[in-house]
This record gives C-alpha cells, structure tokens and sequence, in this order.
DNA sequence: TGTGATAACATTTTT
DNA sequence: TGTTATCACA
C-alpha cells in the first residue's frame, strides 16, 4: 500500500485512495493526473478488484498503452495485462465484435474511416439523384457524423430539417445506414452509437442482457478527458456506471478543445448533478511548467467567461520569459523557430526529442519542414498523411478487409480494378443496380454475375477471375499464417510489380511503403501469435495520428496544437499566432463567440504543454493558398502579455537589411490595401505599429469590398440576386481581385460560397 | 475501358 | 500552391 500512496501530495493521494462511489478529478495542466489515474488503478488491483473489471478509458491508444506500462511497473505485468484499457472507440470495437449477432451484424464487420464513408455517401447520394454540385459530400458526412454524435436518428433528423441542406441530409442520412449495414460495416460514430444500442436490449428470460452482464463485470470505470466526451460517450457511461456508481473522471474543462466534433463541456460542468454524491478533487499544482510560462497560460485563460474558477499554481522556478517573436513571413518563422531551437538545445543540455514545434493547421508543417530540413535538423511529424492512409496501403488493406469481410463494399470498389483488370465504373455500375434491386452487398451481385443485366462477355470472364482470387485467398487463411498470406496476396495481384513499371520517384516511395506495411504485419504477428487479421484491421483502423508517431527518434516533432494534448516538452514553440489563422477564420462569415473561447483554450493547451521555454511566433505576412495574405497578430499576444511575463522581439531586429527590406515590403503592400481592404473577412490595419493596439475587433467581421464592375458594392448583410440560387444574403466577403470570395445565405438552397468573378451577383 | 489533360478544390482541428 | 475530380479522347 505505501508504495503506491508514496510520493503523492496530500490532494493527489485523497484522489488516489478515495475508491468508491462517483469521483471527479479536476486535474489541471501538469498537475500528476496521469499519476493519479495509474495510482488509482494500481491501488484497486492491490485491493483486491480483479484486473478484468476494471475499465479505463482513454483519448489515445498511446495513453492506454503507457498507462498500462506504468501500471504494470506498480503491480505486475501480468495484472496490468487484463485491464480492459483503451479507447472508447477501441474498447466498445472489442465489446461489439463479441455481440455483433445480437444488433445483425457479423464479427468481422469492418469499421469505415471517413474517406469510406464519404465514398459510401457520394454513392447514396447518386442512388437518390442529389447533385453533389450542389450539396457537398464532405458537409453531409459531417451534418450525418455530428447528427450520430448527438445521438439524433434519421427519423428525428427529418423531423427537424427546416431548410432545403438539412432535407436533403434526411434523405441520405438512412440509407447510408442501410448501405454501412449491407456492407456488414460500422462508420467511427456507429462503434459508439451500436454500443448504446446493444445495452439497450432487452433481457430474456434465460438472458439477463448484455447492459446487466457488463455493469456487473466492470466494477470500477475511469475515464480521462471527460471534457472531451461527447453525447454519445456520455450515454455508454451513464448506463454502464449505473447503479453501482463507482465512476471516476478526470478532466480539466480549460482544455476543452473538441465542441467542434461534438464533446459537450457539459458534461464536466454537470457530473455532480448527474451522479448525486460525487466527491470532487482539484489537483491544482503544477510541476511541469516555470511560473512564467504558468502565469502567462493563466493570463490567457482568463479571458474565458464559462470556466470553473481554480488556481494553478507551481513551486517551480520562475524561468525565462515567455518569448514572442515578430516574422517576415512564413519563411522567416521557420528560421526564426530552428535558431530558437538550436539555441535552446546548446544553452539547456537538451537533446532534439526534448523539442516540438505546435501549429494550428496541418498546412503549416510544410514551412518549417522546409526550415528544418535547411539546416539538416532530423524531424518527426504526427498526422498529415498518416501512414495507414496513404493510396498503396488502403489498396493492399482493401484486399485484407475483402477477405476478411466480402460484404465489405467500400474495399471492393476500390480493389476490384486496382490493379487494373477490365473491370471498369460502367460494369461496376450494372454491379451496384442489380444489387439494390436485390438489397444485396456488392459481392453477393458479383457471385451471380451471370445474371446481371448489362454486363459484357469479356467483364463477366475478368470478374470470374477476381472471385476466384478471392476464394483461393478466403481458403488459403487456414493454411498459411496471416503475414504470408498478405505477402503472397501482394505478390500475386502485382501490386508491387505495376510500381516498379512506374519507375518514378512517388512509385518508388509507394514500393517502400508498401514493403514497410508488409514488415509491420509481420511484426505484428510476431509480436501477438493468438492475433487475427480481424484484430489486426482493428488496430489499424483505430490507430489515432498521435498513436503513429515515433517516438524513439531524437528529433524534433512537429504537430497540430490538438495532437499534443497530454504530451509535454522542454521546449515548445507555437507558430502562426496570426488573427484568421489562431484564432482560426472559419469559412463563412459568422462566428460563434464559443468558437473563440475553443480556441484561445487550444492555445492554453499549447503554452501549458512547456516545461522550460515556451517561444510564441507570428508573421506579418504568410503565404496561404498560393498568394500572400497580411495578417494582424492574434489577440491571444496582447492577452498573454498582460501576465508581464513575456519578452516580445522581431526576427529581423539582428539583420538591419532584413528589417529595411521588411517596412519596404510593408510599404509596397500597404497601398493595395488603402480604402477599405479585406482579407478573410477582416479589415487590415495599413501600418504596422498601430497593429499592436489596435486589436479592438468587433467579433463580426465588418467587411466591404469594391466589385469589379464599377459602382457596386458587397457588403456584409447586402441582399442579393444569383442566377441559379435567386435571393440571398451576404454573411461575408473575403479575398480581393480576381480571387475574391462571398458567403451567401440563400433561402432555398443554404449557405453558398461564391467566387465574385462568376457568380455574376447582382445587388438589390 | 484506360489515359492524360485540365478544372476545381482546399485550410481548422480527429476517433 | 498542391492535390484530386472530371472530361475529352484514344
């Protein structure tokens, strides 16, 4: 027992050894909540709960992963081994797999990303005759996956739809459900919205049900980040939890940085009132951090109206200040972030992995990729174009997720003329009628193809060929070991063949990613003997972009402010604090001020993530979309200023040259901004020195711009007339010349996007 | 049916 | 700017 409560503080140590009933854990930034967590689990085991009832939810797989390694240090391996321990997403795949008959699926169903279930949903919206021209696949998927995470059903979707966009979503919203559910597939949503459904069946007679089997299996549940969680996540837990009660969540609801896909901060703000007798703990020193960088975090912070009042505080030295640094451009902040970089690594004894560089868009690494890779500095990057997402391996996985599950339409799409084998879009189109007409999968119309209408002699004798291939793969899974089966499959379709016929540099690339693939199955099942290709496709489908990154590598990792949540680092340096870009500009106009209380707690994220230095960075200008846009410094400057524990320099002040060439710059743009200038929607200041005060915005951007034909103005809020959408309303105007850009609210049709120099508006 | 060229799109963040 | 979708043409 004291080797668990050992070495806590007193507020940790209550959190830790108070075991029963509902506990909530408001664990500021760097207060030990990862400790408190583990400790808490291992002193449950140590007590006599089996490992197996015990279930701990985490946002990362890598979290999980960790947890456990320190768990196991703290009990046994063994003990650590049986947690039932991951994330949502992974735990309830587990859970659904078991009793996937029970709500008509089969285990091995598959689980669609979403470039899947954009596919499926561009097919249903073909089926159903919606132009995508004029509603966007991408907004579908996205209304449908935010309907799922509401827990809103298509029948309720309909019931509420009020304007022609949501209509049109309640048309397609059911029958991608029906198409995910012929294919034997699941979307990410569904994996938590099929676990609901499953503990919502009813007991039998001679079966007590799958809710009343599970709450009386975990005993104990815990669950990080609840601020994250969203309606869905709160659902399971609510009924899993029951009337056992023995609930634990921990959260911080000041880094809250997921309402846009649907966590509802509610959630922490509400836990007392759900589950009467809660004991709450405030974990509230920090030992990650200096007081600088605290104080400056807090600062920020502050500004925040909906937050629950607390108070970090740090016995930790008072370091160095928090640094912001003016740039030219996106170039020179690069630069400017590698000197930082260097100069820390030299003066701090540090090694590369103790650094990383955090950005608001995923677009931004380019630029200091580059940076970095002028001076030879190695790099890591989390995201982008994760691995398992790359064009070569989703073509060797759809061939493993076709054998694994035939229903699987998606992979069957993408792999039955890939290579390429004369199976094109038209036949695959007599495919897909004659299947619906016969509400079957896509495989079941392939095995009758000699009674699909429309289909010629020579594609009926490719499509013989490929099932075939298939059933001698299906066969071969007994006899051959799942690495050799997949190598062989590769070898066979000559999917690596056709690329080296290619002979160019990306085909190359695609080779090795595919050897590279190749040699992690075989890892894999090295690694886990009892695995099933079924487990495998789990792992991979699951994996989230943080769960990729190497973490072995000494270099510098560069990721989006939302990747580094839980991580920390000696030295972090935050890029592009510009107004558009952090805060970020969405695309129409009207911003909801909770967006920016999101985004100024990203930042918070951000700055709490450093443990020594904290360097802050922005440029004057950037290139965005091929042109240079001006921006002003983000707001959250000024406020972290305020904590008087910043220091705030240029880039440039060392290079007199630089600096000359700099107001130059900012001479010869300045005039094309004069009247009333706008770029994403904001008003530019002209000079350069008035940016630092002058940061009072209104929060709607006011924006005007001067058409092309003479004696018209846009302005926001001007009505309007286009030839295909009628009337409308200008909601913002971005961009100049030929590249200028109007959102428009039209009644019948929803919001448009519209270039100016077609949409040929009139204004009324 | 397969291909190359051109147009259109995209930048918010992700399990 | 860079990548993907669509269209003409072979």
């Amino acid at each position: 027992m004291s080797k668990i409560l050992a070495g806590l503080n007193p507020a940790q140590r209550a959190a830790v050894s108070h075991l029963n009933g509902p506990v909530m854990i408001v664990a500021g930034a760097g207060s030990g909540k990862t400790r408190v967590l583990t400790h808490r689990i291992a002193l449950l085991v140590e007590s006599g709960v089996r490992p197996w009832q015990v279930l701990a939810l985490t946002f990362t797989n890598k979290a999980a992963k960790e947890m456990k390694e320190r768990i196991a240090l703290l009990v046994s391996p063994e003990l650590a081994r049986d947690l039932w321990m991951g994330t949502f997403h992974s735990v309830f795949a587990r859970i659904l797999r078991r009793h996937a008959a029970d709500i008509g699926y089969t285990s091995s169903f598959t689980i669609y990303d979403s470039d899947d279930s954009l596919n499926a949903i561009k097919q249903v919206m073909n089926v159903l005759g919606i132009s995508k021209d004029q509603f966007n696949a991408n907004a579908v998927r996205s209304r449908i996956s935010s309907a799922k995470n509401q827990l809103i059903s298509p029948e309720e979707y309909e019931r509420l739809a009020r304007d022609l966009f949501s209509e049109q979503v309640a048309r397609i919203y059911p029958e991608y459900n029906r198409a995910l559910r012929l294919a034997n597939a699941m979307d990410f949503d569904d994996l938590l919205l099929k676990t609901i459904e499953l503990l919502d069946l009813p007991a039998t007679p001679d079966n007590a049900g799958p809710l009343a089997y599970y709450q009386q299996k975990f005993k104990y549940i815990l669950v990080d980040e609840y601020q994250d969680t969203n309606r869905a996540q709160y659902a399971i837990i609510k009924r899993l939890a029951g009337t056992q009660g023995n609930l634990t969540v921990v959260g911080d609801d000041a880094q809250s940085i997921y309402a846009f896909r649907g966590a509802d901060i509610g959630n922490i703000l509400d836990f007392e009132r759900d589950y009467p007798g809660t004991q709450i703990f405030r974990l509230e020193q920090n030992y990650r951090s200096t007081k600088n960088i605290l104080a400056a975090a807090d600062e920020l912070i502050k500004n925040n109206k909906d937050q629950i009042p607390k108070t970090l505080f740090t016995e930790n030295v008072r370091g160095e200040p928090v640094k912001i640094t003016q740039c030219l451009d996106e170039r020179d902040e690069a630069s400017a972030i590698v000197r930082a970089i260097e100069e820390q690594v030299r003066a701090l004894k540090l090694d590369l992995k103790d650094c990383a560089v955090l950005y608001r868009t995923n677009a931004q690494s380019r630029a200091i990729e580059d940076g970095l890779r002028r001076q030879g500095i190695p790099y890591n990057i989390v995201g982008g174009t994760a691995f398992y997402k790359r064009k070569e391996i989703k073509d060797v996985l759809g061939y493993v997720r076709l054998l694994v599950n035939p229903n699987d339409s998606e992979s069957l799409l993408r792999v039955i003329n890939t290579p390429p084998r004369g199976i094109g879009a038209t036949t695959m189109e007599h495919v897909a009628a004659y299947a619906r007409d016969h509400r079957q999968s896509l495989m079941s119309a392939l095995g009758a193809i000699d009674f699909v209408p429309g289909v010629q002699s020579r594609a009926i004798q490719r499509i013989h060929e490929f099932t075939r291939l298939l059933q001698k793969y299906t066969a071969l899974r007994d006899k051959m070991s799942p690495s050799e089966l997949v190598r062989s499959l590769v070898d066979e379709t000559n999917l690596l063949q056709e690329l080296k016929l290619e002979n160019t540099i990306e085909a190359l690339s695609r080779r090795e990613n595919i050897q590279e693939f190749l040699s992690a199955i075989t890892d894999y099942f090295h690694e886990k003997p009892d695995a099933t290709l079924e487990s495998f496709l789990e792992e991979v489908s699951l994996l989230s972009e943080v769960d990729q990154s190497d973490g072995t590598k000494n270099a510098v990792t560069l990721m989006t402010l939302h990747s580094a949540k839980g991580l920390e680092y000696p030295v972090v340096c935050i890029a592009g604090l510009e107004e558009g870009l952090f805060p970020s500009q969405p695309v129409g106009g009207t911003r909801d001020p909770n967006d920016i209380e999101e985004e100024r707690r990203l930042l918070y994220v951000g700055i709490t993530r450093a443990m020594r230095r904290c360097f802050v960075f922005y440029a004057i200008e950037r290139l965005r979309f091929g042109e240079t846009a001006r921006a002003l410094p983000s707001r959250f400057i000024e406020e972290i200023e305020r904590s008087g524990t910043t220091e705030h320099v240029t880039s440039f002040g060392t290079k007199p040259h630089l600096r000359e060439s700099a107001s130059e710059r900012t001479r010869e743009i300045s005039h094309l901004f004069a009247g009333s200038p706008v770029i994403n929607g904001r008003t530019f200041a002209r000079k350069r020195r008035e940016t630092h005060t002058a940061h009072s915005f209104e929060d709607e951007p006011r924006a005007s711009y001067s058409q092309i034909e003479e004696g018209t103005t846009l302005e926001h809020g001007a009505r309007v007339f286009h030839e295909t959408f009628g009337e409308g309303r200008v909601i913002a105007v971005a961009g100049f010349g030929d590249k200028a850009k109007a959102t428009v609210e039209f009644p019948k049709f929803g919001r448009k996007n519209l270039m100016l120099k077609f949409a040929n508006l009139k204004v009324l």
